[in-house]
DNA sequence: GTCTGTGAAGGTATTCACAGCC
DNA sequence: GGCTGTGAATACCTTCACAGAC
């Protein structure tokens, strides 16, 4: 007898970083009222090619009929449980500057599988503050039950990240998403997934060097002697 | 005769991924009074394998000295060069609610290689109004040079994404990044690179899988026979 | 005929392990 | 002895191309 479907675990890295987008392009499609979208169709949607996302897809199974397409709504909703949204996400941000203030206002969570369920901020002057509707809170607030699985966002300057990542960890957060411009240092079960724009700028910049670059010609020529 | 150092071009994508992480760990260090750094320390700052940072570095040159390890100064100076540091970019962010004003004042950028130049927001009340003590502009104002190097910043809601996209390329920006959920449709020669919360909790939520799933149990077992 | 699912091929990235230089 | 630089081996990812289901 034959494994039905994909167990979670194997789905490769890479596809698991794309499979977001094809969840946020379903959800698109379903909303204009759509039912089926075909592996061209929602791969020029999410930006890969359709050899990839049919790749992508199968990896979680066979969800798909040949000669029409993929049901939206099906393939949605195994999109969502493989990437573990089954079940609700707490969500605890710390650092209520803009950036935490952005993140806690940001229409994008909360509508599927997160609760942001703690703001928090030490500075007195803040604590108490209402954002979004939700009361910020010490850290000190921040105590998850033993099976609540939550997700701990750092939106603090870089000098204090590796101080909050130790106390996310101290009361039980094994996923932390780091805004901060810092690596941090944490056990292996912890994952970490860091964000920050100077990192992005940088590679950006790399990039866009392909435009001609007047100071080099004269290497160029060189080269293609 | 032979190439004297590696043209920048043919750096590895996965290479030129982690630089700025390896170019910000020089900084620290640097700042900590340090002249010379091995292999296995930076890597270990920068949470990669000693035998990834060498085989990155390798890519640019050989700057090292075997024995020793890395002049800290001379690293910096090769890694900023590869990534197309040596000129200044200019810097337009558009959309300054918290996000955006967040971004503007995110001490990270600034201080090496790139120069906030606008702050844009097309609401009448917005424009006018000082973020980090720079005035915020209407997108008409934006009108960079023909030899000037423009990297957009796009931190307004999904809906408006696309419009600003188009308008960017317009005006001959061909570096984007966007901070809204929406995938950009945009003409080859411009390189975009997306950040966006949900796509990173999501990820994290599937990494986060790992710790054991009470209701998977019974499948598990079958599994195993 | 249309469109998915997938082996096979090709390309890229990571790890290993050690030669070479200080 | 210590540490870098790098071929060789391995693992991973993408693309190709087509068989198979509708």
């Amino acid at each position: 007898m034959s494994i039905e479907h994909a167990c979670r675990r194997d789905i490769p890295d890479a596809t698991v970083n794309r499979l977001p987008v094809y969840l946020r392009v379903l959800g698109e499609s379903a909303s204009k009222g759509q039912s089926t979208i075909s592996s061209e169709t929602l791969a020029a949607a999410s930006g890969v090619s359709s050899a990839k996302l049919r790749k992508d897809l199968s990896a979680l199974g066979s969800y798909g009929v040949r000669g029409v397409g993929y049901d939206i709504a099906t393939l949605s909703k195994h999109i969502t449980e493989a990437l573990g949204l089954g079940h609700t996400w707490s969500v605890a941000i710390v650092g209520m500057g803009n950036l935490g203030t952005a993140l806690a206002t940001y229409g994008g969570i909360g509508v599927k599988g997160f609760d942001i369920k703690w703001l928090i901020d030490d500075n007195p002057q803040v604590v108490g503050r209402l954002i979004g509707g939700q009361s910020v809170v010490h850290f000190d607030a921040l105590k998850p039950s033993k099976d609540e699985r939550v997700i701990g966002i750092i939106a603090v300057p870089a000098a204090a990240a590796q101080q909050v990542a130790d106390r996310f960890i101290k009361v039980g957060v094994r996923s932390i998403l780091n805004f901060a411009p810092a690596v941090l240092v944490v056990p292996d079960e912890v994952q970490v997934r860091g964000v920050d724009m100077a990192t992005e700028l940088q590679i950006l910049a790399f990039r866009g060097l392909g435009a001609r670059e007047p100071h080099e010609t004269s290497e160029m020529k060189e080269l293609m002697a």
